[in-house]
DNA sequence: GTCAAATATTTCAATGTTAAAGTTTTGCTA
DNA sequence: TAGCAAAACTTTAACATTGAAATATTTGAC
């Protein structure tokens, strides 16, 4: 069956047969497969009273270790969220209660945010849902298809730089 | 060799080895990998002297057929972008000389927009270089990993809606 | 002729990005 | 080791963009 960049890579074909748009079709796809993903993930999360943004902060110090704390840079970069945009959500989940800041012991130019107990038990309720409700918008695909487009994203996301090394730069000079 | 998101996936099974995050994965690395190319994308096209949505606009209008015109509503859905944000995105083309706006004749409901001669010329030589800059992107693919690709990535744009009948709901009732 | 549906625009609140500013720390130099 | 310049990190502020909802207009059906 077709879907809706098949449409798209016709009309090309249509219009500029001397150009090949393939790779625009593979870039499309990935874009909106994204798109939809989101979209169907923020449904499912407003509707256990969290935002997208929300639940991805709260994840990311849950699943950073057993004090699920970590500074805003790191959280930044983890977060692919720029520094800016990281102060609002900060002041906002702190607001909510389910963050706390404070400034670093030894080091007073770093922030460290913390999971409060109640932000700890509103992500820790929500996670294990979200992951079965992601599942099943994955219902589609195999276990073995899974494996094989998971290994082809990652050879593209670490061609395009997406590695370990790149998620925390730890310094030089 | 690791991407971000095995590291991602390494956190949640110490923090929560209770739960199964894989659809987590896959989402997470389509998320990411739709996140970085379409960075690269705006940087490619800035560098000449369009914004990725301006492009995105102009194409859509190019290979929408010969006289490059379509009326606001399919191209809000062409271009999943909300009917507010197209009117403002159409004004500022407008402004730029790029396209043309007027009513329907035969349905003073609808808007048309066509691409002038000026939009043309723009997106048109833009384009070629565009596709090629996506190849260099993908690569590190081959022709038969595109094509996995792209087909496991078919299968879940239709099982999530996005098909050739829902990008022109041609009406019923 | 009236009403419901379709379509585009406007409005408004929320959010993001970028650049600049403000602190604190580090490291060099004399 | 005192002092100073540069770097690291966060916040602030300005500006633009988005999406959702409300509004206005037109069409078509009964």
């Amino acid at each position: 069956m077709d879907d809706a960049v098949d449409v798209i890579i016709g009309q090309w074909a249509r219009t500029r047969p001397d150009v090949d748009v393939s790779p625009m079709g593979v870039a499309g796809r990935v874009s909106r497969a994204s798109r939809l993903l989101e979209r169907e993930a923020r449904e499912f999360l407003t509707g256990h009273g969290l935002e997208a943004w929300e639940f991805d902060m709260l994840a990311t110090l849950l699943r950073s270790g057993e004090d699920a704390t970590m500074c805003m840079k790191d959280m930044s970069a983890a977060g692919m969220v720029s520094p800016g945009a990281l102060t609002n959500r900060m002041d906002h989940l702190v607001k909510r209660g389910l963050v706390t800041r404070r400034q670093a012991p030894g080091n007073r130019r770093k922030t460290l945010v913390s999971l409060t107990e109640e932000g700890r038990r509103v992500v820790d309720d929500v996670l294990e849902r979200h992951a079965a409700n992601e599942d099943r918008l994955l219902a589609c695909l195999s276990p073995a298809d899974r494996e094989v487009l998971s290994a082809l994203l990652r050879k593209l996301l670490v061609s395009l730089g997406d590695t370990p090394a790149s998620a925390r730069p730890p310094r030089s000079r």
